[in-house]
DNA sequence: GGTTGTTAGTGCGACTTCCGGACTAATCGG
DNA sequence: CCGATTAGTCCGGAAGTCGCACTAACAACC
């Protein structure tokens, strides 16, 4: 008896070649199959029967009677939505997101609730795993389906240790997120930071999708990037790429949380725009209220959002030069902002090579502030289909 | 007779799993292919067999007798050196220079000549040919052993029509230098810009092997990029990736050959640094000079070097948040100069995140003015192993 | 309604590939 | 010179794929 076989290797291949192909494609019948995967109808019908009786891929009924004009309907076979659901967990600086979602990646529960969660790292995860709890029992999901976790953090996080970087966030020094959430749950988890998620979940469900170089940035009460290169996130060396909120636009500025002076961040995020522009109003302003009004075509909003779109521009400008991408998703709260994105487009095509900026799409990303949850069902999923 | 099997796709594999080993880990007996590749020692015979009378391997005397201690000694299987010789073209702004090289990257000619290569492409591209001729006749090699070209022109090139974008050389007005060269020699050309396949030779042969994510920096007569991520050149969607040159530091400086002004290029590559030095100094200056000067301490020299270094790191800096590289290599004409790199490395300290200054190593390029011939050799080589 | 044409899915025999075990080859140590 | 050890080869069996032939299910057309 042959044990470790390259025969069975191949087995192996095309079985998850087949199924691949249903996940990426959708329900196909096994001659369809046959042709996409190079296969004979032979072996993908032999293929097929192990997947079927092995649970994992279902005959649906006959789909349409035929293709082109005549001959037999082909009986549909789908990938059977696996068995399990995974989670999604959202923590932004204030508030902790959950969303429940089959492993199809329809989120079937979301829920949102306030936390401070920059202060106090333990107690938002706290919050958090009892919203999967609680979420599970409203759905009434017996706790054991539940197969894995991704998770989203505010900040970078270091590629070998899994730790959000010392000093950034002071009521997190030392702590691994993913470590704390598994211990609470008891599943795999999963982590990666806000950009990251963003710019995963535009490009599977959102402005991004098809794309393979992408700049995703997202602009609220922080700035980032997540980047995507060939279709996949781009971590870097030690897993903190995509710092673009702590370039030096000005040599004497603010000072930043990051120890350093003049950083990006400290002039085009939410606060310092709500700063820049409360003294110009009676009431008291919110980065919802500065939407609005932005929408309603206030002019000092709107000089102000695109004067932060110009500085974020430049810097995405120089980016865009190296990088040459495809796209640049401008997400997070402030990501709508119609001003702001004019304002990216206006310092993209005023600093980068002709070329570069020609060949850029400028969008707002389509997801809104689901992003980051919807981004860490997508990491969840995708490792629980990688084994 | 089944045409297209996935049996001989499984073969082919393996065929190449041995080879692929070979190449990567040299001479190994059948016995060690087998442990190596998790292929039986029959099957792993029967595979050399077929690339013996295929003349890809050639089995070498018995090295050494035996291992641990008792045994028949193994014979030893390597690859066959492949027939044929590719060739390298490296065209810079005043030179060409033509490499040729076995098909296992050993170059074993070499040549350079001066030439006007920014005024007159075609002339340029004759020259180039005529090289390549030369070198072919001198080393008693036939013409029809020349497989493959590996180009370098300095500029970048449209990855679609793989021609040089307009405006920036005036003499190449929508060439297609891959094209035109192909035609005089009538072998398959590859061509890529100076900085990428710059990036290429240090990651095969120099100070990046082994690494992932680093980026190549030239600093010569001009000021480009090349990046490599995950082990690749990254081109970006129209194959213009890499130009950190244009990034702008001045809103009112020169006016650069790119159409703006401030570009980074003009304030920190070499016609500019000798255009500053020159009034210091009696003699007429030349870059080799100047590297002389800054070898021997001198002051002025080091001044303006680590001057250009500094702004130079610190768009690397800001290139480094974004990317997280493992290292940034410094190559061109100047990259050998020591305060520059020092220079960079200061600036990079200064303005990268601590955590992405902390994890990049900043170090001169090892190949000098041949990394760009080199390249060119490693491109046309990936090119033809890559049928 | 029957016939023809077209496409889908499934058995069957043949071919390819791989593996394990048996066998030969070559060398070392005693 | 003989066991011990490792390398390489030969052979039979198992796994996998393919082409072909055959049946199934429909549409269109006479």
């Amino acid at each position: 008896m042959p044990s470790s076989s390259s025969l069975e290797r191949l087995r192996d291949t095309n079985r998850r070649a087949v199924t691949a192909l249903l996940a990426a494609e959708g329900p196909m019948s096994r001659a369809d199959l046959g042709r996409r995967t190079g296969l004979s109808r032979t072996t993908v019908s032999s293929l097929v029967g192990e997947l079927l009786t092995a649970g994992h891929v279902v005959e649906t009924d006959r789909g349409r009677p035929h293709k082109g004009g005549s001959g037999r309907p082909p009986l549909l076979v789908a990938l059977a939505t696996p068995a399990g659901v995974v989670a999604g967990v959202d923590l932004g600086h204030r508030h902790v997101r959950v969303a429940l979602a089959d492993r199809a990646g329809v989120v079937q529960h979301e829920q949102t609730a306030a936390a401070d969660v920059d202060e106090h790292g333990t107690d938002a995860l706290d919050r958090a795993a009892d919203a999967v709890r609680g979420l599970l029992a409203a759905a009434g999901i017996d706790r054991d389906q539940l197969q894995a976790v991704g998770m989203c953090v505010p900040a970078p996080l270091d590629r070998r240790s899994s730790r959000i970087r010392a000093g950034i966030l002071p009521g997190w020094r030392d702590v691994s997120p993913a470590d704390e959430l598994r211990r609470r749950l008891d599943v795999p988890v999963h982590a990666d930071n806000d950009a990251n998620l963003g710019a995963l979940a535009e490009l599977t469900h959102g402005a991004a999708r098809g794309c393979g170089d992408v700049v995703y940035v997202k602009v609220s009460s922080g700035l980032g990037a997540g980047i995507v290169l060939g279709g996949r996130l781009h971590r870097g060396a030690t897993g903190i790429a995509g710092e673009i909120g702590h370039v030096q636009v000005g040599e004497d500025g603010q000072v930043c949380r990051c120890g350093n002076r003049g950083c990006l961040e400290t002039m085009v995020a939410a606060p310092r725009l709500l700063e820049l522009l409360q003294p110009a109003y009676d009431e008291p302003l919110s980065v919802e209220r500065v939407l609005e009004l932005a929408a309603d075509g206030d002019a000092a909003t709107a000089r102000v959002l695109s004067d932060a779109g110009r500085s974020i521009g430049r810097a995405l400008a120089d980016l865009a030069n190296s990088l040459n991408p495809e796209a640049i998703v401008v997400g997070g709260s402030l990501g709508t902002a119609a001003p702001l994105v004019t304002g990216i487009r206006a310092a993209v095509d005023r600093y980068a090579q002709p070329d570069t900026a020609a060949a850029v799409r400028v969008v707002s990303g389509e997801l809104g502030e689901r992003a980051e949850v919807l981004g860490a069902v997508s990491l969840a999923i995708g490792r629980v289909a990688a084994g």
